[in-house]
DNA sequence: GCCCTGACTTGATCTCGATCAAGGAACCTT
DNA sequence: AAGGTTCCTTGATCGAGATCAAGTCAGGGC
């Protein structure tokens, strides 16, 4: 899962773009075989440690690419230190935006983390060229700002409960969908932040979230079978509490 | 000013795509003379009523296009009826998501808007032949995730009294662009929006919002001159207050 | 074993903004 | 001018979540 390092076995096949395991959902996944040949000879890897920073907040990136594994968060802080997540990112997300160069937010490894990566004028002039590849990265511009939306809901109109039984929706729905098994009673979520990004992520206190979780084991929605680990005794009621999700689709 | 309605005079010229006000800032920008041509065959007008419906939440988008004239906001509805905006549009703001049939939001005009729409079917064929187009629309999307980002930060992390006074720093940078003029105290500000408009804005009640708005006015931040006008009497203690912005390029 | 550290939980209290409830002001219609 | 209606302001109270403060638990070093 992308939670972990990379397997030893993966790093073989990881130099050549045709073995990569985002080939098909990253950036690159509309481009010919003969615009791979290119984008292969330009990307290089890199791997960031659990709370390395990728890029500062403001600073100018040299760089632009996808997380090939790992996950990686987005944050702003104010001066007086207070922080807000503003993008969780997953395998095969893209980090950084093109003609523009300097970070307008921070982004740090939150597992280990292994990026593909541009040279950011070298992907730019790419990117004049090529349509495929403008054409993804509008797509999935816009599907994050359509998830940023969501989450302006969550941040300006949720309960404490209903941001936190959200939360663990996007988590399920995501497992789910890697695993390629339904949302079923008794699924097993591990969580990829601690209670201090969850808290970021949900502009809550970790206190708070922590008095969620109590609250919800308690009231029987959820098992907490470690730190990091959590077993979701009834989906339904997760969903209900979450409030805006479409509950015709948890089979 | 863009609250009001189109005058008489411009309705002539706006029959041709090379007179339009908004022609060097939408998502027709970067469009060639001879694609324009072509948009200008597509294209047509239509107006909506403050307080119209534009789409409606989860609604098919039979067409996307631009605002020409006016304010329009894009709102997301939880079942119980809490409201959140989660856009606020306004002259050469694009609505509507190509290849994507369904609204995820509702849109509804603010103040009464002009907009010059495209079918999306169509369009969609004139953006896979047009770089310019998309590269246009790529651009204007990822604005519009930065600015969603930094409203998350609002949404997840100020005080009311901080919101408000965001809320009002944005509205008199956009003044100033748009008139060309420097922030300057004593600079007059009017508000496009309800209080309940402002309160779905910033995540907020309407009583809240009004009491801040009377708070800033006894502590000489602002002159409040009717329900839909004030003055900014303090710039600087107002950028203060706001707490992230650049104060910098404050003059 | 023991202590240390970092991540999390739990408890007590406080505070900001929501909620409930009147009013006031501007602008209709008749 | 009277009465409605809509929009906004102001006041009183309440409660969810922040803050302050211990306490627990797991892992690591020695």
């Amino acid at each position: 899962m992308e939670t972990t390092a990379v397997p030893p076995d993966l790093k073989q096949g990881l130099e050549r773009c045709s073995g990569c395991p985002i080939r098909h959902r990253a950036v690159c996944s509309y481009s010919s075989p003969k615009e791979l040949l290119r984008l292969d000879e330009t990307k290089y890897y890199r791997d960031f440690e659990p709370g390395q920073e990728i890029v500062g907040e403001g600073e100018t990136m040299s760089f632009v690419g996808s997380i090939v594994v790992g996950v990686a968060a987005l944050h702003k802080t104010l001066e007086d230190g207070r922080r807000q997540m503003v993008g969780l990112l997953f395998p095969s997300d893209f980090i950084g935006r093109p003609m523009r160069p300097n970070a307008p937010y921070e982004a740090v490894a939150v597992s280990p983390v292994k990026m593909c990566l541009f040279g950011r004028a070298q992907f730019e002039t790419i990117l004049q060229e090529s349509q495929s590849l403008e054409r993804r990265l509008l797509e999935m511009t816009m599907d994050e700002l359509d998830a940023a939306r969501d989450w302006m809901v969550l941040l300006g109109r949720k309960s404490a409960q209903e941001r936190v039984a959200s939360f663990l929706v996007i988590l399920a729905r995501r497992r789910a969908n890697l695993t390629k098994t339904s949302l079923a009673n008794g699924m097993v979520v591990d969580l990829p932040l601690t209670r201090e990004a969850i808290a970021d992520y949900l502009g809550l206190t970790i206190e708070t979230v922590s008095r969620q979780f109590t609250r919800m084991r308690k009231t029987g929605l959820i098992d907490l079978i470690d730190r990091r680990t959590l077993k979701i005794t009834d989906v339904s009621g997760l969903f209900r509490l979450a409030g805006d999700e479409d509950i015709a689709d948890v089979s």
